[in-house]
DNA sequence: GCATTTCCTTGACAATTGTCAAAAACTTCA
DNA sequence: TGAAGTTTTTGACAATTGTCAAGGAAATGC
């Protein structure tokens, strides 16, 4: 009985390595043992995998949740870079230079994640360079996001950065109506920026016709406007 | 003759990839053959080695001179990001995903470089895994690079920012006293401002005693003062 | 040496963003 | 239902940063 739940999960396991960038370069009996090495790991919303300063040697693939990757200031404040979701991977910092982790990755929901130490993971990687190769594609995937993320706070007043914000959340839909599970707060931390001011910026949205916010939903009017106020952003 | 100085050449390109992160994982043959098959270019004072928005697949190990690793904004507004330096090498994100660049790499001083196109030295590193793990560490200390950048606009005012800077300046030497090689528009876009605020505030530093500016030269009285004010910035 | 250009400085002012405090609206849960 | 907590809204104000314009200082080129 056991036996047999232990089977079926390594199944789910490789299951998901298959779809799984990286992983998915592994032949498939590679990606058996992989799944027979993973470690499993549950997390409630408000845990954290690791924190900004820890050592974190390992490789995350997230089955089930959402991880927030944020970075911390001395004062206390709070910025969110990117959110992970189901079927994507993390590869800590700390694998590849020894030193420690430059922000923190949080639970926000309910989450299950595997897990692979460096000393477990960087031989199959030896043993496979298209991996190698692939892995440099994923590290540069992340560059580009970071250099968005820059472009946005050198060149970009906070409505734009809004703006980018909200068009992303849109981007995922066709409809035009969507739920909110962002408080002004959630917001202003992925913004940079207070959440009195970004409750300012969402009226000004709503009192030139771009948007309408309640509690629960955002609906939006005109995306070509919020388009438009990304790009004359100088 | 020629054949003379064209060895000379390569003995000096297989010298300078000795001494290079990455290349130097390579066994001495290899060097050579790479020392053979390397493009060499020389760049004048403003001269691009490529823009933003350009498909650049490239590697580039920069011999001598400086090049100036910048991002573009629509409004013609410029952001230094970093500095390259002689016997470092820049690999172009193209390589990896095919994408255009996401900012562009001008030279700011007589330079001179050799480069490689992405065909010429993948099958290398395929051949020798080392080197594609050490490239993750590469790409892994830019993206550090990065998110101290993104840390600095997120939470450090321009101040914070022009302290960082000349503490940088001076970590390289002992010397209290560093000769100017930046204008204000270079200090200015090196941290996300205007030239007039950081007019505005080389000058608080100077009145309260941290150090002295003139034309030529930067003279640091304080470091403290400015780590303090680095620290301080929540 | 003089003219031209670039760089630096300064003042006045505007725009953006942050902070604090208090009230209102909503949610949660007992 | 009602109490407690959270989230949102608003006002008043301060701090930071940007912009424009003008004048002075230094460097450059002829």
């Amino acid at each position: 009985m056991k036996m047999e739940t232990n089977n079926d999960r390594i199944a789910q396991v490789t299951q998901q390595l298959s779809k799984a960038k990286i992983f998915n370069k592994f032949p498939p009996s590679v990606s058996n043992e992989l799944a027979r090495l993973a470690t499993v790991r549950s997390y409630v919303p408000g845990e954290f995998c690791f924190h900004q300063g820890d050592l974190w040697p390992y490789v995350l693939l997230l089955a089930d949740g959402s991880l927030q990757w944020a970075m911390l200031s001395l004062g206390g404040r709070e910025h969110v870079l990117f959110m992970l979701s189901p079927g994507e991977t993390f590869w800590g910092h700390t694998i590849f230079d020894d030193q420690p982790m430059p922000a923190s990755l949080m639970a926000i929901r309910p989450s299950t994640a595997y897990r692979w130490h460096r000393d477990v993971i960087v031989p199959f990687l030896y043993r496979y360079p298209e991996t190698l190769w692939e892995l440099a594609g994923v590290l540069t995937d992340t560059m580009r996001k970071a250099r968005e993320i820059i472009y946005g706070l050198a060149f970009q007043p906070v409505a734009s950065r809004m703006a980018n914000l909200l068009l992303d959340r849109f981007s995922v839909t066709d409809d035009s109506s969507v739920e909110r599970d962002l408080t002004l707060s959630a917001i202003a931390s992925r913004v940079a920026a207070s959440p009195e001011v970004v409750c300012r910026i969402l009226q000004q949205f709503q009192s030139d016709g771009f948007l309408e916010v309640t509690r629960a939903t955002i609906t939006l009017f005109d995306r070509g406007a919020l388009e438009e106020l990304v790009e004359k952003s100088r």
